[in-house]
DNA sequence: AGTCTATAGATTGTTGACAATATGATCACT
DNA sequence: AGTGATCATATTGTCAACAATCTATAGACT
């Protein structure tokens, strides 16, 4: 094993990850204060621990603490998850460009099968969303870590994506357009396969722009609410 | 004051101002291994908020920690250097097209007085990069903000520019072309003045392309070393 | 002689108690 | 009656001792 899995898994790690999901998950109302001994009571942690990760999570943004006041969830406007929509777009479409110079042959590989599976899961489980949040979740995921960019790929899993994530859980259905969304990875693996680093970049933020328009109007017609 | 300054500023807080300031200057060497001990006696601290601040500092990519080894500060290679430049390019570019876009009239002006101050600052101090570099900091630090976006503006403020500061005090000079990057900064300021969102982010994605190749060329040169 | 193992030391992770601060309710005053 | 200040409570921030883990040294064995 070259990369060996974390040998040591600290108590910190544990708050750490326990909060993360939870937040994600939404288990964790944003806008709500929680004290620090419920939070213990309810994750089985001490408080050294529990504050440590609280520091982390509030370093990424995920949580807002006032002194002495409390912490609680940081909330996100609907104009915010635009913003975030477009930091993704500027991000990825580099991510996507240099994924293009500098995967390996079998890293592009292995992305095109992933997109088999996902058009099996998708053909399977006919309509149900989950199995393409998860597939989108680790398309990215792939092309964040193959850009060999490593504050890029940092910023883009360790930021961005969970608060994306935390509300692709709330609304739930996520983009309901299973099957454009996996046509537009086709298409940018493709173009990452040729090499066509300008093209990759083109064609990522097109698709990412594509599923924030896709929130705005849903947002705009009702369908969601934030 | 509407945005009252932090009221409590506890003892973490100042940990983490410490830390960050000493891994910036350089008076923690990247590369070596730091006991929390020695830290806690250096800067009249005691481990509890000490180690919280060392979870946000990790957290924040500036520190990295193995469990029960001991925490040492990042090192950054001449690459990932350059490819923070490049994360830069994108997110700064981003930034200035909605800072064209969405800057009150009152800010741009402001922004504009500062340019003018630059260029008195570098006269007045010729060849006194010092001034250069705070001026350089101020101007991308204004647009940051500018641009409203809040999560931009946290990732660009928090993460990226203490990186990129680590390295301008170690290669202290700093760019060495004080007058062509004023002249830079005036055109993007004013492609922000006119609302010019486009122009704005293709400037500054020259600019800090050409900042990159600068330090790039000194690198080969041998002029500069990390 | 080289390599592997075991032990000692030091360092980090964790815990529970203590101090400082914000919140909310009570009471006096206008 | 409504508003302001004061005080009690609960919560957060801080500290110092204890336990768990890693690193380096020394020894035995192949």
């Amino acid at each position: 094993m070259s990369e060996a899995a974390i040998q040591t898994y600290t108590r910190a790690d544990e708050a750490f990850d326990c909060l993360q999901t939870a937040i994600v998950k939404g288990d964790l109302v944003p806008g709500e204060k929680i004290g620090e001994v419920e939070l213990c009571s309810r994750f089985n942690l001490t408080r050294g621990p529990l504050r440590e990760a609280l520091g982390r999570l509030e370093s990424r943004g995920l949580l807002v603490r006032r002194p002495h006041a409390g912490v609680k969830v940081v909330s996100v406007s609907a104009e915010e998850l635009m913003e975030l929509y477009r930091i993704r777009e500027t991000m990825e479409g580099l991510a996507a460009r240099q994924a293009a110079e500098r995967m390996t042959d079998d890293e592009i590989a292995d992305l095109q099968a992933t997109l088999d599976s996902h058009e099996k899961m998708i053909e399977q489980a006919q309509g149900q969303a989950y199995y393409q949040a998860e597939g989108d979740y680790d398309f990215h995921h792939r092309i964040a870590t193959g850009s060999r960019n490593t504050k890029l790929a940092q910023m883009l899993l360790g930021d961005l994506y969970y608060m994306v994530r935390m509300y692709r859980y709330r609304l739930s259905t996520s983009s309901g357009r299973p099957h454009m969304a996996l046509e537009e990875h086709r298409r940018i693996a493709e173009a990452i396969a040729q090499r066509d680093g300008e093209l990759a970049e083109f064609l990522m933020k097109r698709h990412i722009n594509a599923a924030r328009k896709n929130i705005e109007t849903k947002i705009h017609n009702g369908t969601l609410s934030i």
